[in-house]
DNA sequence: TAGTAGTGACTAACATTTGCCCACAAATG
């Protein structure tokens, strides 16, 4: 079993116990437990062999037995047992908007529905409107709510989709009268690699006729909570928004309340307490009476813990608060820090844009260098490029140096195909004439992992091979990307000093935030790069810098921060 | 159930808004 089915395992027992009504701690620990093992950018089996499972945060010696089971005989007799008693397909009940564990238990005991099937032929049929605590209002709600359920799915979405969506709404949202502060909140604002609904907040005076008009916008297809300071929204395409407003001296509690993540806000919370202060997203509350500390700024909250500000990227509750209390937050990689982009295509391959046109818009955009890396030849759909015709781009490549002048510099470089059958694209005389070789996996990416490794480690144990770009290969959503044994991976290119690449194309984002965590600890030399087809995706780059934060990536070990000078040398010395 | 205390026991996960039924479940970070 890989990382994903155990989680899954964990998470499906989390949802039984939590219907069959265990106590909440232990339903969280099983919660906890999947998402550290979904999370552990580590292969849980590897883990398992090196005896190291209970060193997993969240796992004790009870969960590790668990593991173990499921590892070597592929099987749970406790969540067996425990099927015997809550059938596992009321798990799928609870994706139901408006369906929690309690509400699932009493249909279940009471009518005998055990799938989302029955659910829908009792909901239609009237049979629900019967039981206590429900009547014909909330019926026709879920018999909606399936239905929604059915036509969009509990997908989460794309940041590469929620991302402009976002901005547009607020864009619009800000046009109002009265609207003093907006902001996108939630994991949008935290940047994770998908978004499970959009959370905006606006400060406001008089909430009211806002509310109203965000609740009636075209684009919204359905309300689901029209409150006076929190409204909830469905899109026509099945994404839901959330809009909240509050005063504007109230901003720092409200922003950070609704940025999250629930388990940091839990984290700050039970802090406050200790410090006798009860903490909303309205304000501190000391809990023996008294005037309420109110902030304005997420700066001024941190402060009343005396800590530093933290950054959105960084509050998922993964040891962020421990850090800042020892005064240990990582400095994390920052935007305006980022002079470089070491990985694009032009007209020469499948890239939009000439050479020059390519350097001229990265130096509009600040950066002090770039390498052209068009695509090698056995990519041939995409006019990979052959060693001669590598060799006319280069004199392109000098007279476009000519023309930029001293300021800017374009090195020359390739993304070269590791071939299906491992082999590269290139000879080893080709490569050395060259400036910055990126080698990448396009193709046969479903390889049993065996194959795939060696692929990827004959790339990564080549000396003219500078890095290795997007390395799982994976597309969000829906393609997983190569099945590499990911430890191996980091800590070989630990060995041979190959930089990684974070990928910034939202749909790649590969290295994944879990990876260049682990890849942190590791001493693994990273890069982010926009893979850059048309001078348009330069503004891609936020993305992967929120990914290389969100993995505590420092500047000192991301090479795109770094002068042409030690870029240079770190290349020629690793050579 | 994990973690921490210290070998069987105790604590841990906060605080709100909304809808709908008539007190509570669900959903939000």
């Amino acid at each position: 079993m890989n990382n994903r089915e155990v989680a899954q395992i964990f998470a499906d027992v989390a949802d039984m116990l939590s219907i069959r009504g265990d106590i909440i701690h232990r339903v969280l620990s099983y919660r906890r437990a999947a998402e550290a093992i979904q999370e552990l950018g580590r292969d849980v089996n590897q883990v398992y062999a090196a005896g190291e499972l209970t060193d997993i945060p969240g796992i004790g010696k009870t969960l590790a037995d668990k593991i173990e089971e499921m590892l070597t005989t592929g099987k749970l007799a406790f969540y067996e047992k425990l099927a015997e008693e809550i059938p596992p397909t009321l798990v799928e009940m609870l994706k139901v908007d408006g369906l929690g564990p309690k509400r699932v238990k009493q249909v279940y005991e009471t009518l005998g529905i055990a799938t989302l099937a029955e659910l829908t032929t009792a909901a239609q049929e009237g049979k629900l409107r019967d039981l206590p605590g429900l009547g014909a209002k909330s019926e026709a709600k879920l018999v909606a709510a399936i239905a929604a359920l059915a036509r969009h799915g509990d997908d989460r979405t794309p940041i590469e989709t929620a991302w402009p969506l976002a901005y547009e709404i607020l864009a619009e949202l800000e046009q109002l009268p009265g609207v003093q502060k907006t902001a996108v909140a939630g994991s949008l604002r935290r940047m994770k690699e998908s978004i499970g609904d959009v959370d905006l907040l606006l400060a406001a005076d008089d909430p009211q006729p806002i509310m109203d008009y965000f609740v009636n916008m075209p684009r919204v297809e359905s309300v689901s909570g029209h409150g006076p300071t929190k409204s909830s929204v469905v899109l026509h395409n099945g994404m839901q928004v959330d809009l909240r407003i509050l005063p504007a001296e109230r901003w720092g509690t409200l922003l950070s309340y609704f940025t999250g993540s629930k388990d940091h806000n839990v984290r700050l919370r039970e802090m406050a307490l200790k410090k006798g202060l009860s903490l909303n997203e309205h304000a501190f509350t000391p809990i023996d009476g008294g005037d309420e500390i109110l902030c304005a700024s997420e700066e001024a909250l941190y402060k009343v813990f005396n800590l530093p500000y933290i950054l959105p990227t960084l509050r998922e509750d993964r040891g962020e608060i421990e850090a800042a209390q020892k005064g240990q937050l990582p400095d994390v990689v920052r935007l305006e820090q980022i002079v470089a982009d070491l990985h694009m295509h032009t007209t020469w391959s499948d890239g939009k844009m000439s050479v020059l046109q390519m350097a001229q818009a990265a130096q509009a955009r600040g950066l002090k260098y770039m390498a052209i890396t068009d695509h090698s030849h056995s990519l041939g759909i995409v006019n990979g490029l052959t060693p001669e015709r590598l060799w006319q781009q280069a004199e392109e490549i000098a007279a476009a140096n000519e023309v930029m002048g001293p300021d800017f510099r374009i090195l020359h470089g390739t993304e070269m195909e590791i071939r299906a059958d491992g082999t590269l694209d290139f000879a080893d005389e080709v490569l050395a004439r060259l400036d910055f070789v990126i080698a990448s996996l396009h193709v046969s990416l479903t390889q049993p992992r065996e194959q795939v490794m060696k692929r990827i480690m004959s790339a990564l144990e080549n000396p003219h091979v500078d890095m290795i770009g997007h390395p799982t290969g994976r597309l969000l959503p829906d393609r997983p990307g190569a099945d590499l044994d990911m430890e191996v991976v980091l800590q070989t290119a630990v060995t041979t000093g190959t930089i990684l690449e974070i990928n910034a194309n939202p749909r790649r984002l590969d290295l994944r935030d879990s990876h260049v965590r682990r890849a942190m600890e590791l001493g693994v030399t990273l890069a982010i790069n926009c893979d850059a087809h048309h001078p348009d995706q330069f503004e891609l780059l936020h993305y992967g810098v929120a990914t290389a934060q969100r993995g505590w990536a420092t500047p000192d070990r991301v090479v795109n921060t770094w002068p042409l000078e030690k870029l240079l040398g770190f290349l020629a010395k690793r050579k």
